[in-house]
DNA sequence: AATAGTTTTGCAAATGTTTTCATAAAAATG
DNA sequence: CATTTTTATGAAAACATTTGCAAAACTATT
């Protein structure tokens, strides 16, 4: 199979190869029900001999559905971005759909020079990361009238539907968890906030959910680290070196919390028992981390999926599929690397 | 911007807002130099003022490159995989092409569906994650006369011009290092090797070279071990908690070496003091870990990078574009995890 | 101002499909 | 067996572009 001089095989080569006319085997491809079997089978062995592929492109010039869909993502270096991806693109390859991938890295302007390529390439629907973008980016979509879901963060109130976990609610359960267990004296460790609505929403919730409570974070224990193990380690020995710390430590996601119990073994401190550290997101690994690490998880393989399903609906049946937006709860989740502060501790320190 | 009845706008619709004609439209977006200043700037607002956005789509049936290039990875779900193609993503993505991402999770059926649908986008390049694949994948690709790189793996024999790695390096080095640091009694773990040609070319090189130095793995110290820190922790827990354990444990990649660490962590063994860890790949946390992990570092980036040249430069220059594979060579790295056997732990165990 | 040369533009054909409509073939009905 | 109904096929138009060619509009040269 598959040879034919090697010279581009089209659907008129098949027709002439199975002694057809072109609309039949258009048919044959489409309806294949509207085509007697003899003639299916005819045509079945062109294909093989011819060893045709379809062309997607001339179909979609007719508004026919690309069967592609734009998945933007600020970049695919944190696995949990890679793992949300991972699970929207399964579901939707069961439907039959292809994705186009692209990363901004937290550059907003690229977000939407990436949008109007994907949309040159007549996507089906596009995907966004996050609740924030630039206004143009709505502007397009909206003149487009092309399904967009943002994904990743929940918000009752998006711009567009958003399906994803509710941030705010993470950061609560978070620093109630560090309130509960009674310490006073917290640090916290986020990443940079620019062009990260995540972060910026984590962040401000933990403070004023701590702040409510009585509990003011100092600025030299406000620190901005930015998304990597090596960095967290280092920023958190130098916080725990000095002699006045903190007894907790609520870090922005895993990865910094990951660092921070590395950075504080390496201090020679003992999680829990010198320091808490909390994080967020509950990434591959926290669990098997020594100590397992207590933190709220954002179900990642979930939201990939259900933001799948809910594209591919939205796709193929406009009218239901507008639905609204949904929140995939973030849980809290309690393991060893949190515990109550000492009072002896805690007595020393005043 | 951005209205016009909202019904769609294609290039007459420009042509007519700016009053000219269709093709001259058309020549300004594919070779403005041709077209007067005084034009140019009448078709930029009626594009600007009717919202036009070009279709790939129509400009790819007429043998135009379509301006994606189809990957395939196994899984983005391994952190290493998501690096690779974001390091491909962007080396591309800044010469105007997109990505069209797809995973088949280690299902060889599922490649071949796979790449028939990306030639089906008429794909100008496929990328292809190791050296072994089904044979009517390569028949497929060979009839279809499509830029083609085998990307994370390096063999100068491949079928298709791969960059990447050179596994049996890898393992070769890991192996040295571990024999040097005079370990007799070493145990190994690796992921299932089935559609993993990768796994299985540093396996077989690990115990080749373990064997040609005299050490034989006894079949109970070979783990074969799903990707994935709990299971890895687990697996060596059972491992070392048995009165006869092994000095070393060779592991197939950082996350098997990871779980591994916490493992003997929890089994209240000290690395290196009383087992020494060793991983392959070298993974982001790697060097954070306590201790930090003695490695081999597989470029990851570099490879994307340079994956991401090379299929650019066979797209737009066929003819130079058919240079040959290219070795991203992997790079011993020592760090803590790693020591000499004790002579008296090494007595006794005799 | 006429001519030759150059630049800019438009017309029409081509690209690889799908789809509507009409016709031909087959099956069902009397 | 003739007629009607149903089913299967083909012809041609449509889709949104690009491009080769020729005509038109400028410029430069005499």
């Amino acid at each position: 199979m598959a040879d034919k001089k090697s010279k581009k095989v089209d659907i008129v080569t098949v027709s002439k190869a199975a002694r057809v006319s072109p609309s039949t085997v258009s048919r044959y491809f489409n309806h294949p029900e509207l085509v007697k079997s003899a003639t299916r089978k005819k045509i079945d062995t062109a294909v093989r001999r011819t060893g045709y592929i379809r062309n997607r492109a001339a179909q979609t010039i007719h508004g026919i559905r690309s069967g592609t869909i734009g998945v933007l993502v600020p970049t695919l270096d944190h696995a949990i971005f890679a793992e949300v991806v991972q699970a929207f693109s399964d579901t939707v390859a069961s439907q039959g759909f292809t994705i186009l991938l692209a990363s901004h890295g937290y550059d907003l302007q690229r977000e939407y020079a990436i949008l109007r390529k994907f949309l040159e390439h007549r996507v089906d629907g596009v995907v966004l990361t996050g609740l924030d973008h630039d206004e143009a980016v709505f502007q397009l979509l909206d003149s487009q009238e092309i399904p967009c879901v943002l994904m990743w963060n929940y918000s009752a109130t998006s711009r567009y539907r958003s399906i994803g976990a509710d941030n705010e609610q993470a950061g609560r359960l978070i620093a109630e968890h560090v309130l509960e267990l009674g310490h006073r004296r917290v640090a916290c460790m986020f990443p940079p906030t620019h062009g990260n609505d995540r972060a910026l929403a984590r962040r401000d919730v933990v403070l004023t959910t701590l702040r409510v409570a009585g509990v003011d974070v100092p600025d030299e224990w406000m620190l901005e680290t930015v998304y990597s193990i090596s960095e967290s380690k280092q920023d958190t020995k130098r916080l725990l070196l000095q002699r006045d710390r903190p007894t907790a430590l609520i870090c922005g996601n895993d990865i910094l919390a990951t660092g921070a119990l590395y950075g504080a073994t390496a201090s020679g401190l003992r999680v829990p028992d010198d320091v808490t550290v909390v994080g967020i997101g509950d990434f591959k690994g926290s669990s098997e981390i020594e100590p397992a690490l207590t933190t709220v998880r954002l179900p990642a393989q979930r939201i990939g999926q259900e933001a799948g399903n809910a594209m591919v609906l939205a796709i193929i049946d406009p009218a239901t599929g507008k639905a609204g937006s949904l929140n995939c709860a973030p849980e809290f989740v309690e393991r060893r690397s949190s515990a109550a502060v000492k009072s002896i501790s805690e007595l020393i320190a005043r």
